[in-house]
RNA sequence: GCGCCCGUAGCUCAGUUGGAUAGAGCGUCGGUCUACGAAACCGAAGGCCACAGGUUCGAAUCCUGUCGGGCGCACCA
């Protein structure tokens, strides 16, 4: 009985408002310029009790009539329906629909651009892959997931910086480093072994065979007499940075060939030379956020949120990777960004905590840094997995799968899923799907406006025009209305760091283009319906291509 | 043991301020090309949304527990 009650008040209120629906309506495709035509139903009220208050269905009957005595509501609104218990439907009248299709023709290529009240300068750190090896699979996820990601923020009306950090320091390069000496000794007949922790990979014999034509013999001889033994040889540093600007070099040519792209590279190596992990430190220390216990030194981390404190230097004064990575967000810090995004494998979510708390502790603001975290690909070959090391040089590689299905195919594919979603990969599959993979559904559905844009007959141009017989079929309708979600949609996918939203709008979208494309002819319909399907189609293949364009896709004019 | 991400059609997955009969692609079966591209369209079959409770007028969605899977729990990076 309350809550009938308080239903019945709801809904008075709304009725007295003008409420939600009155708004919508209100402020419908005129006034915003995209409208919300979509919505032709919307839930109304809570089921009222048995006594006493009105029933769903007449508080449905007295808000219709309510929302059609409105003039703003009656311009666009053909009838309105009361259906089933808290719906009405809204059948909106072909002026509506008109409007819609002359806001979006009007905004040319920026149809759908987003814009924000208060934009941000966000940093958005991505793929970040420690330089010692191929990228693989799952390193191309997550540049896919990034670079789309990175595209729709800008596209929401965000100003993005979008950044590599480079792990060019510590123990793993030094092993990688080793690895590549080894295998360039041996490339003379050398009797050197590759580390036992050291990188197994074939790969590892590219590199070394690479530098060996840029160097010759040069090292030879030091490493026969000397070895590998000693970390901070010169042989082991030549090794490590010769093959870290190799791999490096690597990454970029591959990651543009897929069409991701940094703003900026920043190494962490300089963050130690130049003594700014140890001043970051010594700050800490000086705020009393860290302190010295067992001979190490800690971030008192555990006040914000993590299991317990962490080392900072350890007692063997080393810092640590956490350090490094503290004195690396100190400068993103300092850059002056609004928010920083950084995108890391699952497999790294245990670190979040430490990161965030760290950030906290430098910005004072728990909000400042998010961390997105991206579940891996797991692969299947013949139903069956496979394990995926680095190290032990076992790994479908990124440039693998671009070679199998191609990059638009990769891309969509890798993005299509949500990202917190282990995404399972056979890769004879999706080669052999390669030619049913949805991106072509929308490629296809791209090709084919374009085809149509190819064979327009002269005088015929793109323009809604004023007619009876303009948008009257539902194929017309529902595209319109697909159209029309678009802009809401970005928005969305950006707030939710969700691009295969993005994704999944696109095959929607080409499966209502495909259906109209069936059903209504551009050219040999009379000029009125001609012109106002061309400007239809248009929209759509400005829409379909920025779908495409957000997610690093191409969008072909033929196919 | 603790934490994070999950469990939806045969397979891979969408489905988010909780709303009508839970959707798509692939696969299976059956139709459609003398008009802008058949890489398309139309139809059929296929579901106790892991399970059990709870909250709610209403739950795939929120809460608790159980089972199952993945990933983490370093003075590694």
């Amino acid at each position: 009985m309350k809550r009938a009650e308080r239903a019945c008040g709801e809904g008075g209120s709304r009725l007295a408002r003008g409420g939600r629906l009155g708004r919508r309506a209100r402020t419908g495709p005129r006034a915003s310029g995209r409208g919300r035509a979509r919505r032709l139903r919307d839930p109304l009220l809570p089921a009222a009790g048995r006594d006493g208050p009105p029933s769903p269905r007449e508080l449905a009957e007295a808000l219709r009539e309510r929302l059609l005595a409105d003039d703003a509501v009656a311009r666009l609104v053909e009838s309105v329906e009361v259906a089933g218990p808290g719906f009405l439907n809204f059948r909106l009248r072909r002026q509506a629909f008109a409007t819609l299709v002359e806001g979006m023709l009007a905004e040319g290529e920026e149809v759908g651009r987003g814009t924000q009240a208060r934009p941000l300068h966000i940093l958005l750190e991505y793929v970040s892959v420690n330089p010692n090896g191929p990228l693989h699979v799952g390193h191309g996820r997550y540049a896919a997931y990034g670079n789309a990601l990175d595209r729709i923020l800008r596209f929401a009306g965000h100003r993005v910086t979008s950044e590599f950090y480079i792990n060019d320091y510590g123990r793993q390069m030094e092993m990688f480093g080793r690895s590549v000496a080894a295998r360039y000794g041996q490339s003379f007949g050398l009797d050197l072994p590759v580390p036992e922790e050291g990188y197994q990979g074939e790969y590892v014999k590219e590199f070394a065979a690479r530098i060996r034509a840029e160097v010759g013999d040069q090292w030879v001889e030091l490493l026969a007499t000397q070895g590998l033994d000693d970390p901070d040889s010169d042989i082991v540093r030549f090794f490590r940075y010769r093959g870290c600007d190799l791999v490096l070099e690597q990454f970029r040519a591959e990651l543009g060939g897929f069409r991701v792209t940094f703003d900026t590279w920043f190494s962490e190596t300089p963050l130690h030379n130049e003594g700014r992990v140890q001043g970051t430190i010594d700050h800490l220390l000086d705020t009393g956020d860290a302190y010295v216990k067992d001979d190490a030194v800690w971030l008192r981390t555990s006040p914000y949120g993590d299991d317990k404190d962490r080392v900072l230097i350890r007692s063997n004064e080393r810092p640590t990777y956490f350090a490094a990575d503290i004195a690396y967000h100190q400068d993103k810090l300092s850059r002056g960004y609004d928010h920083l995004i950084n995108i890391w494998g699952a497999d790294h979510h245990g670190y979040i905590p430490r990161m965030k708390a760290a950030v906290e502790i430098l910005a004072h603001d728990p909000s400042m840094l998010e961390v997105i975290i991206g579940q891996m690909v797991n692969l299947l070959e013949a139903g069956e997995l496979r394990q995926m090391s680095t190290r032990s040089g076992e790994m479908v590689t990124l440039a693998e799968l671009v070679e199998a299905i191609g990059v638009d195919a990769a891309r969509f594919f890798l993005v299509m899923r949500s990202h917190d979603q282990t995404l399972d990969l056979d890769l004879d599959l999706a080669r052999q799907q390669s030619q049913e993979n949805p991106v072509y559904y929308v490629q296809y559905a791209h090709a084919r406006i374009a085809s149509i844009l190819r064979n327009l007959p002269k005088g015929l141009e793109p323009a809604v025009i004023n007619h009876p017989e303009v948008y009257v079929t539902p194929y017309e309708r529902d595209l319109i209305k697909s159209l029309e979600e678009f802009g809401g949609l970005v928005l969305e996918a950006a707030h939710r760091r969700a691009p295969h939203r993005v994704a999944g709008y696109a095959q929607e979208l080409a499966g209502v283009f495909h259906v109209f494309y069936k059903h209504c002819r551009v050219i040999g319909a009379e000029p009125a319906v001609a012109a106002s399907r061309l400007a239809l189609v248009l929209v759509a293949k400005r829409v379909l291509a920025r779908c495409l364009d957000l997610l690093g896709v191409s969008a072909p004019e033929s196919m």
